[in-house]
DNA sequence: CAACCATTCAAACATTTGTTTAAATAGTTG
DNA sequence: CAACTATTTAAACAAATGTTTGAATGGTTG
């Protein structure tokens, strides 16, 4: 077995069992047993557990975030100012078609997300924070400029908001794979739902 | 010590640890060494570690899903068509003025229920499900009187995301307490958000 | 082939986990 | 007081945890 080999099946395994029954619930020699390797493999070619669990969502949301970033460059290149309505769908959607596209692996990949990102440990929460702020920092001053009479406070709170949501539809995600019309009619949904909480009357009245 | 004394001093203790570290990063010996109680006291009021969470899952919503009927029976006395805004305002309510009233142990009980509530481990999903039917059955056809363009599956899917952006909220409670303007701010804002939320545009079009 | 580095392996490490045991103590009832 | 039940206690239990070790094996390079 070659080395890339070895480490992919960790990942592979890893992402599996983490989806399955989260960081805590998940042993070693649960993942390790899964690839097919020994114990001691993840410490020689990760460091630990902990570093384990970088490595699988360094790898699972890099292509995602990509993914968002290209949606919104091909928006901008459309318009200067999207609406809140576009702006949510460049950020949901990538999310959703990596799901649907990659059906069997999909479903693993959608309650790891939802997994890690609602996970409360403070440097799991560090890690999940610095990757959301890589793509928020982008979304949010045009988020602002869609919503000029919300301030920033709230803004900021509505889009951590927005991420709850998406993180608890992808944290109850069916255990059995999803087909493409029922997908679509979930991101619809998802939409639908995050533009009103977004979009809703300020707080502090008109 | 009496045996009512041991009993609480050990739900103390379990709602105080697992509000900051979750069911998992919790262990026994963490609550009884809290408690200033034997190991052994944990199997002999609550049978184990299981039991407990119910016991301290059981002592924090009860209280708050009476209320919860409470609020929503004065609200049916003055009218019987409440409108989105009113029904949120007394489904979302009681937890925040418990939360704000309770203010050292508010805290603890706000990221109780939303560790619990977010924990994915199945017999810990069908309690907090189970506890969640009991005040859904009561809302659920309100919400549809209050929003009858919308279908009932997509009303139950966006009833749980209230309750998913409520959770989020409370996992992410501040661990030092909060003042009550603070705290008044914060449900202006989840009432704001969720109204938006629940009375979108169906995602089916008009 | 020989030397060398990278990788794999079985075994053991020290902790921590939830739970159980059986004796000691406290409290209550006859 | 005596008998009995309820409670508390220290100690031990077996199982599981992440990690480390040092030898064995693999492939590559001189």
């Amino acid at each position: 077995m070659s080395t890339s080999e070895t480490r992919s099946h960790i990942l592979d395994a890893a992402e599996r069992r983490f989806a399955q029954s989260g960081y805590d619930g998940t042993s070693i020699r649960d993942i390790t047993g899964d690839a097919g390797v020994n114990v001691a493999a993840i410490h020689y070619h990760f460091g630990g557990k902990e570093e384990l669990l970088r490595g699988v969502t360094d790898r699972v949301v890099g292509p995602l975030n990509r993914r968002r970033f290209d949606l919104l460059e091909a928006l901008l290149a459309f318009t200067a100012r999207p609406s809140v309505r576009q702006l949510v769908e460049a950020f949901v959607r990538p999310d959703i078609e990596a799901l649907q596209q990659l059906s069997e692996r999909g479903q693993n990949v959608a309650r790891f997300l939802g997994r890690v990102y609602s996970d409360q440990t403070p440097w799991i929460r560090e890690m999940t924070d610095a990757q959301f702020t890589e793509v928020g920092d982008r979304f949010g001053p045009l988020f602002a400029q869609a919503l000029p009479e919300l301030d920033a406070d709230e803004l900021t709170w509505r889009m951590q908001q927005m991420v709850a949501v998406i993180v608890m539809v992808f944290s109850t995600w069916p255990e059995a794979g999803m087909s493409g019309d029922e997908a679509e009619l979930l991101i619809q949904r998802l939409i639908a739902f995050l533009c009103g909480g977004l979009g809703a009357e300020s707080s502090r009245g008109r």
